[in-house]
DNA sequence: ACTGGCTCCTGAGGGC
DNA sequence: TGCCCTCAGGAGCCAG
């Protein structure tokens, strides 16, 4: 499940093969992603140049002359670099051939991905523009958090995986970074303090900058056909290890739903 | 303005 | 060995 660090070392990993590459071909073998991938993809495409990688949230952003693609890899999406002549696997949706022979693949079990086109900025678009500010930019700190929290009875967890709040926080390292700080994931967003809401914030760029760093390793080639990543559990603390000790303090770590989603936490060290 | 619940989909894992 | 059932999970969307 790619969360905000797979995302970017997925970035990482396939710009340097696009930057400047022309789009020679779209195949669209399946359409039927989160919404339509566009009609005529491939026509629109064809003959443009790659200007730039980027990402905004969990969205990947390929910017071209005359528009960009925005996409999303869901909970099941990956995207490879391959020669054109690499046989195609179960679940490769689209695929964009360049200039040189290789091409981009967007692979996607579950389909709960995206790919979209704008002819605009694309973070004016709709999924775009209403998101919170980058985890691990400047402009996302404890002050805001708790400007942002004040008031709000939701459970935290949930509240820290709101993408109006701030992007990229997802299910694994929301549970993470609040056993970092040492906060149960049930407490109120609006009933931590200041000082503890800094902790927070310091917690979810460490949990998020780790784990990018863990994936450069992890993800190094992705020209490579069979790189598939691992995912980072040997690092997690308490997601995933319902009944393991606490890596603190000893105690059980227990799972609950929250807000639909398992939570995992220590009872002791969370409060 | 908030909040909780539903939805899309497939593969994994458990039970028998 | 195989079949069936259940469930996870990102995040947009909708209802209350």
């Amino acid at each position: 499940m790619p969360e905000l660090p797979e995302v970017e070392t997925t970035r990482r990993g396939i710009e340097p093969h696009l930057l400047g590459r022309t789009v020679s071909r779209v195949i669209v073998r399946n359409r039927q992603l989160r919404w339509p991938v566009p009609a005529r993809l491939d026509a629109t495409l064809r003959g443009q140049r790659i200007a730039h990688v980027r990402r905004r949230g969990k969205y990947l952003l390929l910017g071209f002359e005359q528009g960009s693609l925005i996409l999303h890899l869901g909970m099941s999406g990956s995207l490879r670099i391959l020669p054109v002549s690499q046989p195609g696997e179960k679940h490769e949706h689209v695929e964009w051939q360049l200039d040189d022979g290789h091409c981009l693949r967007l692979r996607d079990p579950r389909r709960f991905g995206a790919v979209l086109w704008t002819r605009r900025d694309p973070l004016e678009h709709r999924l775009l523009a209403h998101l919170g500010p980058e985890p691990l930019s400047e402009a996302f700190d404890g002050d805001g958090l708790h400007t942002r929290a004040a008031g709000r009875r939701q459970a935290v967890k949930p509240f820290l995986m709101d993408s109006r709040i701030v992007v990229g926080v997802g299910n694994i390292y929301a549970s993470e970074a609040l056993f970092l700080a040492g906060i149960h994931p049930r407490r109120a967003a609006g009933r931590i303090s200041l000082a503890r809401c800094r902790q927070l914030a310091t917690a979810i760029k460490q949990v998020l900058a780790e784990a990018i760093e863990q994936g450069g390793t992890t993800l190094r080639d992705f020209t490579d056909s069979n790189g598939r990543p691992g995912y980072f559990k040997q690092r997690l603390n308490v997601y995933g290890r319902a009944g393991e000790s606490c890596p603190r303090c000893g105690q059980p770590i227990r799972q609950q739903v929250i807000g639909q989603r398992a939570s995992y936490y220590c009872p002791r060290c969370q409060k």
